[in-house]
DNA sequence: TTTATATTTCGCCAATTGACGAAATGAGTT
DNA sequence: AACTCATTTCGTCAATTGGCGAAATATAAA
């Protein structure tokens, strides 16, 4: 039960939200997602945090950056992934999707 | 994504999980509901709205009360709900499970 | 070892949330 | 028509949340 609340609360908020359906596209450090976004990094850092304690999401060390990246692993968070694949045509969605994919790390951090 | 956030918001309160895993066992109405959580009517009352504007419950009139039952209608509700499947063994769950089956409204409300 | 920089943590603030009891509503029953 | 009672709405309050910038941390690079 505890591990399905952490879920739902870190999906219930908008901006984790879209965090998540963003790293389909890619694994992305604190400063991709904040150019996208546009929330600071603080704000970015600790949205991260809480969608990683959930589970949903790991972090791995890549040269200077840390990489936030789905976390395929888990099979209740694979189901709970394919659910959201039900959401990509909206324009915010989409969006944010084509940014994940134009942005270059190495130009804005 | 307003539907999904919807149903995360409404599934992210511990709460309002219990009240949906245990119309899992019946339809109840606010008193059924309110005994086995012990919380007022009118908290109970608030979180039920939440819950169906997520669209993951409907209400119905029977005599004098309105039953409250998982939508099954919806098919991304569903898989929502299959997903909830997995929590069944928690202490809390099963307890709730249990005063549901042998709550009878016409004793309590 | 010092410097640069990506990330996290901290303290603050405004907005939201979840609880309550009391009052209002509304649909059967008398 | 008046009454009963299940339910909802309202106002209040404490706790939590989500944003920020500044300071702290940690790790690569020089």
């Amino acid at each position: 039960m505890e591990k399905y609340l952490k879920i739902f609360k870190a999906l219930g908020d908008k901006t984790r939200l879209r965090i998540v359906l963003m790293l389909r596209v890619k694994p992305m450090c604190v400063c991709e997602i904040r150019e996208i976004i546009g929330f600071s990094m603080s704000t970015v850092s600790n949205h991260l945090k809480i969608i990683k304690e959930a589970g949903i999401i790991t972090s791995e060390k890549k040269d200077k950056f840390i990489n936030y990246q789905l976390n395929t692993e888990d099979s209740g968070v694979r189901e709970i992934l394919k659910i959201l694949n039900k959401i990509n045509n909206e324009k915010i969605v989409k969006n944010d999707a084509r940014k994940a994919l134009i942005t270059d790390r190495m130009n804005i951090c």
